[in-house]
DNA sequence: GCCGTTTTCGGCCCGACTGTTTTCAGTCG
């Protein structure tokens, strides 16, 4: 369904790039933006919307409403087909190059002829870019830089997981500084995106320079790039970009909204404030004052803490992983946010190894030890099954394995759940036994195989798999891990249904290199009723701290405590499960 | 092209930075 959607959404988009390179009205260019992000923001598949009622849609008028009818009556809209012949694609290629925008790339196209970037280096060389009016050799220059970066790695996008424990260590560092009052890390990371570009840091300090000064001869720190009063960039030795920027302690919470964005949700938000007469930046929120006085003052309405910043936006505070445009700020304004899942509401953790499967790094004490720590109320021990090879415990071992379990639940109150993680074969078949795989109190069946396999045949193994009595989840469902390698195809719409009837739970497996579901699949997930478990996948004592990943995840998917599995308390769960065996058996 | 707690025209998010300029336009995040 999804696929309309997403492929207006791009043709808007297009024909907004291509106004502007046409030279175009930017408020025009940008109404078309606007309703690409709309349209990508919908929670409905347009092509089931009536007609008449495209236009109700925030961002779409008369005229979008008509090129979305045209789009869906015949596959391409007339307006698009006119722009892509009229704007030469080796025009659209030269804004590739970073700092060169549309409105320099046009008058060097239309002064110079030149239609490539190829033709734009040549020119470079020749020094006929400094000849154009507004134009000078330190422009030049930078477009010989621009046209050297493309392709360079330092502007891909990095999965997340990468940067997380490089910005916590610098958070770290900056936490021990007497100067510094508040610390964090916002942008992308904050909002728990998958993939960040880079890191942004935060710290509220009245003395910049000696915070600066510590984060600029941090070990990880490889070379600074610029430092200026109140913004230090620098490259660390994980080629990941890190911005430092200090702010002062009065305006936190507006500096801690700006940075963590996204733009889009910043956008609209700022709106909001233009409407009230108020104008929002990264130093707070201002009343806006009266035109003519132009030296006046303007009074500083809300900047101390972002719930501040929010309540007098008279909107409830928005948790950052949802701020993506997606509809927060419309729930929010009318007070209709869910209350997302908490790191604080789990009373366990329902995925984790012990060194009884191959892969797991730390014995079944550390593990039971750790998660006590935790002050869990349960904690699901599932090594591998016996069918995945390397890994997997033997039936016997299993056996043998209660017998330690039992040892260690006699000293502790945190349930031990007695588990396993099965291999769904291609066939939907499990491990053991279906006796066997009913003594065991919990269970996640997990895809480790043949994930090349066509569509229908992953959709049919997995929903073969959940009609076990014994399958209380499917971890990381669709298999995907990030920057690595693409889930396997799934029609994740039968996966959710199934799951329902079913009785099954899907996971947010926490790890982030995995996040699967990935926020938009929970979002879509919770819509059609599946509870969710979150858990930590664990092969380490350590990894049982990646659970608040999973939980800002589930927050980006909208899922509030009561569609978290482990959420409730320990009968809670037992009546899970004691649900599914009776519906099954 | 869109939109309205200043409503059907006249606005449209905000600031830093850069480079080119004597007051601003373009780009970026």
């Amino acid at each position: 369904m999804a696929w309309t959607n997403e492929e207006l959404s791009g043709r808007f988009r297009e024909i907004a790039e291509l106004l502007q390179l046409s030279g175009a009205d930017r408020f025009r260019v940008r109404a078309y933006e606007r309703a690409a992000d709309a349209i990508t923001a919908a929670r409905v598949d347009l092509a089931a919307v009536p007609r008449g009622e495209l236009a109700e849609l925030s961002g779409i008028g008369t005229s979008t409403a008509k090129k979305i009818a045209e789009y869906l009556d015949d596959g391409e809209i007339a307006m698009l087909v006119e722009l892509r012949e009229k704007v030469p694609a080796g025009l659209r290629e030269l804004t590739r190059v970073p700092g060169l925008g549309p409105k320099t790339a046009l008058q060097i196209h239309t002064a110079l002829g030149i239609d490539s970037v190829a033709a734009l280096g040549e020119a470079v060389a020749e020094r006929r870019i400094r000849e154009l009016p507004g134009l000078g050799a330190k422009t030049e220059d930078n477009i010989r830089d621009g046209i050297r970066r493309i392709g360079a790695k330092d502007t891909d996008r990095r999965p997340a997981a990468d940067a997380i424990a490089v910005a916590e260590e610098l958070c770290a560092l900056l936490r021990r500084l007497p100067e510094a009052h508040e610390v964090a890390y916002a942008g992308s990371l904050r909002r728990m995106r998958e993939t960040v570009g880079d890191i942004d840091i935060l710290v509220a300090s009245a003395h910049p320079q000696p915070v600066a000064e510590a984060f600029r001869r941090s070990p990880l720190v490889r070379e600074v790039l610029a430092s200026g009063d109140t913004k230090t960039t620098v490259m660390t030795v994980r080629d990941l970009q890190a911005d430092l920027r200090v702010v002062a302690p009065e305006a936190w919470g507006a500096a801690l909204v700006y940075f963590t964005g996204s733009k889009a949700h910043n956008i609209r938000i700022r709106e909001r404030a233009v409407r009230r007469a108020l104008t929002l930046n990264e130093y707070g929120l201002f009343r806006r004052p009266d035109d003519e006085a132009d030296d006046a003052v303007s009074e500083r309405v809300a900047s101390r803490t972002e719930a501040d910043v929010y309540a007098a936006l008279d909107l409830a505070e928005v948790p950052p992983p949802m701020r993506e445009d997606t509809g927060e700020v419309e729930a929010a304004a009318a007070r209709a946010l869910p209350a997302v899942v908490t790191l604080e509401q789990l009373r366990g953790d329902l995925h984790g190894h012990s060194d009884w499967s191959g892969d797991g790094k730390a014995t079944l004490d550390e593990m039971v030890e750790a998660a006590v720590a935790r002050r869990y109320a349960y904690w699901a021990v599932t090594d591998h099954a016996e069918d995945l090879t390397m890994n997997g415990v033997t039936r016997a071992g299993m056996v043998k394995r209660r017998a330690v379990i039992a040892r260690l639940q006699e000293e502790t109150s945190l349930r031990i759940l007695d588990g396993a993680e099965l291999n769904i074969a291609i066939d939907g078949g499990l491990d053991y036994d279906r006796d066997f795989l009913l003594t065991f109190d919990w269970c996640v069946a997990s895809v480790h195989t043949l994930m090349t396999r066509p569509e229908r045949e992953q959709t049919a193994r997995i929903m073969a798999a959940m009609e076990h009595p014994a399958v209380h989840a499917i971890g990381h469902p669709t298999g995907r891990k990030i920057g690595k390698r693409p889930g396997y195809d799934l029609d994740f719409d039968a996966i959710c249904e199934a799951a329902r009837e079913t009785g099954t739970a899907l996971e947010v497996n926490a790890s982030p290199r995995r996040l699967d579901l990935s926020g938009e699949m929970v979002r879509r997930a919770v819509e059609a009723g599946v509870s969710l478990t979150i858990s930590c996948d664990a092969h380490t004592v350590g990894d049982l701290g990646s659970m608040r990943y999973g939980v800002a995840t589930a927050q980006r998917g909208w899922a509030r405590a009561e569609d978290v599995l482990n959420t409730r308390d320990l009968d809670g769960l037992l009546a899970f499960t004691a649900a599914k065996r009776e519906r099954w058996s």
